[in-house]
DNA sequence: CTGCACTCTTGACCATGGTCCAGAGTCAAG
DNA sequence: CTTGACTCTGGACCATGGTCAAGAGTGCAG
């Protein structure tokens, strides 16, 4: 066929594995594909680009239950921008939350190192023994 | 008895769930017990230290694994400070990178928000072209 | 002695995002 | 026609960090 693609095509064009296409599928990310008369599934060109999406919105932090909503949106004529912009803005807290922990995370592991000059013996390592008695790294979150 | 505690007092005493106690003497971070004659299990109060010490070290980022490499080094009396604070570096240069990464993240979003005003219906989204055409939000990691 | 709370073991199950395998069927080149 | 590559289904398995349940035994208060 020249519009469609087996599953191993589409894998390689988009560039995921042929088991990622069917884990999709179950979890709804794509719809179910028409099939050959021997059962093969058939896709489309358009699937592809689908995957593409699938993968930008993955490397964007969204988890594939959100990357599906967005799917669902976009196919739907009677969604609105806004319910996007919500996502995204959304998104963007969670990316600047998480960053703010690591940020306080970051800073106690530097006292910590700089506490401990990595002489001597295990015994009474500065590290250890903030980590055993001291409560001043609380990360509050 | 008055020096040892049962896995329920000890659950109280660290702010762990029972079931995670069993869970980390599976792991090896906890040392099997002490037993009654009933076979429960019975532990040194020193033992809630040990507890509290894999939730600060979970809470500064560092998986059961490497936990379990810290707490075998705190009790290795050949180990060296060193080898701490090699763990010590190498996850600070971990925590830096992921936080380089969600700070590309983040830009992306953020452009994407600005690119889209929230206003009109879904079709033409800015914010859903760019995941579906554009390829200016890649991140290279 | 009864009843409730506690503990025991084994093993299943949760989310997340897949990978891998067996056994069977299909397709195409030579 | 055979061979190798491809696909199908269903289910098991990976890491991570646990949680929950069943069924049995234990400990203590009233």
């Amino acid at each position: 066929m020249h519009h469609s693609l087996t599953i191993g095509k589409l894998a390689k064009r988009a560039d995921v594995s042929i088991d990622s296409i069917r884990f999709y599928e179950r979890l709804g990310l794509l719809s179910e594909p028409m099939r050959t008369s021997s059962n093969y599934r058939v896709y489309p060109f358009e699937t592809a680009d689908r995957l593409r999406f699938i993968k930008k919105a993955k490397a964007l932090g969204f988890p594939l239950k959100e990357i599906q909503e967005l799917l669902t949106l976009q196919q739907s004529p009677s969604a609105s921008r806004a319910e996007v912009k919500v996502k995204t803005v959304d998104k963007i807290r969670d990316i600047r939350a998480r960053i703010k922990d690591l940020r306080k995370i970051l800073k106690v592991l530097e006292r910590l190192d700089k506490s401990c000059d990595g002489q001597g013996p295990i015994a009474d390592c500065p590290i250890l023994h903030a980590l055993a008695n001291d409560d001043s790294h609380r990360c509050h979150h």
